[in-house]
DNA sequence: TTTGGCTTGTCAAATATTGTCAAATTTACA
DNA sequence: TGTAAATTTGACAATATTTGACAAGCCAAA
């Protein structure tokens, strides 16, 4: 599971909303939204920004979860020298 | 331009290489080298190491920038979360 | 000016990703 | 338990993205 998928189904579970109501919402088939959560599929942008405002959540905080997932998923494939390219990415990186 | 770009042209001068020839051993068009260089495009993970291997360069040290220019790519889209979820990204990161 | 090396724009082909549908599985609870 | 609703899964169609070739252009050196 992904950082974004476990939080929205955190925030989904906590207001007693049922998947096909995020669906519905977002206009996609609530199987989408079940591998959203799942980390099967990643949503778009736009969609991270429809899901936060249905859920009452933060924008930025989704999105800042929806981009870590990202990273991961692309850094996850070269174990060895991740670390050492995180380091250079860091660098060009103003806080 | 990107670190790999860079690196590899870097690389083919000090040796005196043409385009042409790291291009004819990796059996792609010049303009496609080109672009590689320039960070137009970005090659393959294959290629990566041929044109390490073309160069007598360290592969690993490749691999790494080419890592590190995909990250980049990921993160430059979205400047307001990125420091947050590079934080994130690093914690299931071992050294 | 011509030549050789490099670059650029465009577009078709290849790859990758998303989203749907149908079917299977799990869950809630009478 | 039985069963209806909710969720998940697998397969594949629909889209989107990326790559690479080709042709034309640019620039520096002779």
């Amino acid at each position: 599971m992904t950082h974004l998928g476990k939080r929205i189904r955190e925030l989904r579970e906590k207001q007693n909303l049922l998947l096909r109501q995020v669906a519905a919402y977002l206009e996609v088939d609530t199987a989408l939204m079940s591998k959203i959560e799942r980390g099967d599929r990643k949503p778009s942008k736009q969609q991270v920004i429809n899901i936060a405002k249905f859920l009452n959540a933060n924008e930025d905080e989704l999105l800042t979860l929806w981009l870590a997932d990202k990273i991961e998923s692309t850094i996850v494939e070269e174990p060895k020298v991740a670390y050492q390219a995180m380091k250079i990415a860091n660098k060009n990186l103003k806080r």
